[in-house]
DNA sequence: TGCCAGGCCGGGT
DNA sequence: ACCCGGCATGGC
């Protein structure tokens, strides 16, 4: 099983190339970005982001302070403006209250103990939580997200039913505890999904997905 | 034009 | 333990 995910991602990362994740100039960014993009593409958190940025308060102080509805409207091009404004206050009050308003001390805390944390943030589930572990803090916590589950159920590597810590395991067990290796693995999966799972409904399991290379052990689905 | 996008939560059964 | 609706903008 180790050869065959370790194979997979040979595969993918000749085939795509690194991907440089996760898009972001700072820590404090790219834990915003996680929010923001909750089921939401990457192109409309851009415009959320940017408003953030050309307003001067994509900083921890100025985020600190800034009134509830003013967040809201400048992250309104994300969507779910409303909720994702009062999940991003409760992301940054966790950073004021329990980590003395320092990313150093925030994830120089232990993995294990801090991703428990961030899952008793309201708003941060475990997919946000894995991804500001992994690409704000660099620790080797796999992100695992839609993609990831249907691209492995349809290979029938899991099955259909698998939840979200079956599948982070199914990664976590089977390759080195490598942080980067977990960066560019995530980002390759999302970058197949973007490519090859457009306009695919996800809810057919016999539904075309993965046409990638299949010469090289990646299999075409059933 | 309807469906989808790098989720998560709360209420109902 | 499930299942479902709500949250919302922008692209194709």
């Amino acid at each position: 099983m180790s050869v065959h995910l370790k194979h997979v991602f040979d595969t993918l990362l000749a085939a795509l190339g690194p991907q440089h994740w996760w898009p972001g100039e700072s820590r404090l960014e790219i834990m915003v970005g996680t929010v923001l993009v909750q089921n939401t593409s990457w192109r409309n958190v851009e415009r959320a982001i940017g408003n953030l940025r050309e307003s001067g308060v994509l900083n921890l102080v100025a985020l600190l302070d800034l009134p509830i509805q003013e967040l809201a409207d400048l992250i309104r091009p994300a969507g779910y403006f409303q909720v994702k404004a009062k999940r991003l206050q409760n992301l940054f009050a966790f950073i004021r209250d329990d980590c003395g308003r320092s990313l150093e001390t925030m994830f120089g805390k232990n993995m294990e103990s801090l991703r428990e944390q961030l899952l008793g943030i309201h708003g941060i589930g475990p997919e946000t939580a894995d991804a500001i572990l992994l690409y704000a803090g660099g620790m080797p916590s796999f992100v695992v997200d839609s993609y990831t589950h249907r691209i492995l159920a349809r290979h029938g590597w899991i099955g259909y039913e698998a939840d979200y810590h079956e599948i982070k395991d199914y990664f976590e067990l089977a390759l080195p505890q490598d942080p980067q290796l977990f960066n560019e693995y995530h980002a390759l999966l999302v970058c197949v999904g973007k490519d090859f799972c457009k306009r695919t409904n996800p809810k057919c399991p016999s539904c075309p997905l993965i046409r990638l290379l299949p010469s090289h052990g990646i299999i075409e689905p059933a």
